[in-house]
DNA sequence: GATGAATGAGGATTCATTCAT
DNA sequence: AATGAATGAATCCTCATTCAT
């Protein structure tokens, strides 16, 4: 809930405010991250920011709000046939979400960070609240799938979307750790998140969809 | 590596040290937390923490030894006969650690910060590697029941182990967001964390478990 | 190198911090100066100071900068015609010297005090870069007159300019103990540092030049 | 003035202390010199030191008292033959208390700090006071060779002591400055202070005495 | 609508000294 | 006589926010 003030501001002008605010809280935690190094960065005043947004939550919030729309319209867009197995489409937009945070490191890292946050008396929970943000789009995946989605019912739906929720966010977490390198390091770097192919990138994504499908047991 | 000042203290002065010092971690991360507030809480001058650490980052470190102790320590005790399944061997594994956390909100809730502290200079990759010592726990399990694990092979251990430990701590999330309490308010209330019954704690745990092991599909 | 917002702040508030500023660092060394003290006297806002200056250590070089360039400027000023002698310019020029500080005691017993500092971490060793400008522009002046100086060539340039500067700086303490008065205790009352007579200045510095110049042995 | 206590203690203790304390106080100035440090390097406990000296300053006054008697004994020694030159006499005094400070480094580092003291109200002008005690012996000096010391009496007795002291100080200024070596570095290395030969020193000192004898002027 | 200087509570850390044992 | 834990005032520095221009 940005003030009029910003929203009236040229559109390249609010570009380049998201840009800076991105990159700030994708690379540090809100507590950590600075308000003056936005101002200074952006080289506005600092009473400025203070025109646009009545605090630093406030910044925040809009961020997380913008964040979240642009990375969910980015799983969506499906092209022309839609795939008609629930895991496979799964992956696809699990693909598709990966792929935006390829091109949207900070937008990306950011969210990362948002998955991290601490509730505290300043933001609430607000990493279970995206996450069940989340949960809901999965349900709604799994209803529309229906009987075809062959999801196995004697675990509740909740335990579930849950489930595939955290296995995401994980996933990034897994890719810091086998192929040791430092996301938010990149994203001070401006150098690209991965240099991992994209085949190689759908590989792993399709052995996670299907320890989430299958399980870790042998069969 | 505290130093002797600390460890000549008498066992309930240290005691009640670490009790309000866990508090302070598990409601605020690292830089949040307040040398100052953990002082005023414990009644002592400011001047006798620095007496006792070297700094906070030695206080931390401190924590995260004893709280990673005594958690794992909580997981091992087995009664006389261990299970000879892998799945059954974690599931009580992992109900022994959810016993522990109940116990000892502060600590889990410590811990569980850990898991989420980003790498900086001042802490380094804390995170990863609490994570990975949790992985090597896992992976040592599986090596233990060998062949009787009956674990897939097409995935490789590392991401099993990965994906084990990942979901583990996501389940404190899933409870959160299925009894609709908050985790938080509970360790500043010094309220035990769940009014929920062993049963039922146990219940959810083998669902989970049954998820690990046979994913999501139905059969 | 203060930062923009002190060199835009209106001039009457930059002497004014100045003042304070030098009054501080005259009467302590660096490490017991007090920022604190500083702002108390000015009656700004702790955080103002670090809007003005990165750290105390900038307000320290900065504070030099300027006596240094003030007290230069004020040895230089020589009137309609400048002494053909080396002997009689050197004395002419310390006595301008010594009148600015009576004038400024402060800017004067905080360059007195950099000429004390020990060599250090923070600070580098400053008392010997200041020493050797000063040394500097002794040597500059003997070359200034050449043949016409009649200065001993058996004695290396070097050892004569340090000379010459040591002997110097130890003129306030020979002051202080002949007359009797405490350099600090004047900067604190603000009052003026000597009740000497402008004549008996120029006596006192006649008679020390003249033991640089012949010595002490009687002819 | 240490307390009994202290000077109850057997000797080797006491000297033990001495050494430990005057390396302290040779290291770092008055206020950053460090009670913690000095007990520390005895491994005495902290309450002890009080039970010797009043305070910090009770200490430093006395390691200046025992400092000074030592370095003005070994001054004395003459051996057999007196020069009977003031000048001689000045220059071997001299030469012997070098020796003195080469062998007792931190003594002389320790002495070198005192005369860079600030007055302060802790202190008052201890620099000051020491001074006056080397002028005095100054000043014995000149009456005790009286008329064949051969010093111009156009000058005041008390400027010509002054000037000396103020030389004889400086001297290791100009050697740090001409040998570029950093005395403070030495002592915490324990290396010997200088590398100079005893000729080389004898050199410049017998050009230090020149100067002060004849001045700087040519002839 | 923009500016940017001013604010002040808060942070971690240091250290001479005290005092009960 | 020795101990060493406890003290607390003091240090520099940070930063979101305010407000007069």
């Amino acid at each position: 809930m940005p003030k009029k003030t910003f929203l009236n501001l040229p559109k390249p002008k609010q570009q380049q405010f998201l840009k800076v605010a991105f990159e700030e809280f994708a690379l540090h935690e809100y507590h950590q991250a600075s308000i003056t190094r936005i101002v200074n960065k952006l080289g506005i005043a600092k009473g400025s920011i203070y025109q646009y947004f009545e605090n630093k939550r406030d910044v925040y919030f809009y961020l997380l709000e913008v964040a979240g729309r642009m990375r969910a319209k980015a799983g969506e867009a499906n092209g022309n046939q839609t795939p008609n197995d629930f895991f496979q489409f799964l992956a696809e937009n699990f693909i598709k979400k990966i792929h935006f945070d390829l091109e949207h490191p900070s937008i990306s890292g950011f969210l990362f960070n948002v998955m991290q946050e601490k509730n505290s008396d300043e933001l609430g929970n607000i990493q279970l609240k995206t996450k069940m943000q989340t949960m809901d789009f999965v349900r709604q995946l799994m209803d529309r799938f229906k009987s075809s989605a062959r999801i196995r019912k004697d675990v509740d739906e909740e335990m579930i979307s849950y489930y595939i929720v955290q296995m995401q966010w994980g996933f990034y977490d897994y890719l810091e750790l086998k192929y040791s390198f430092n996301f938010r390091e990149k994203i001070k770097e401006n150098s690209p998140i991965f240099d991992i192919s994209d085949d190689e990138i759908e590989q792993v994504v399709m052995r996670f969809i299907q320890l989430l499908r299958e399980g870790i047991k042998r069969n």
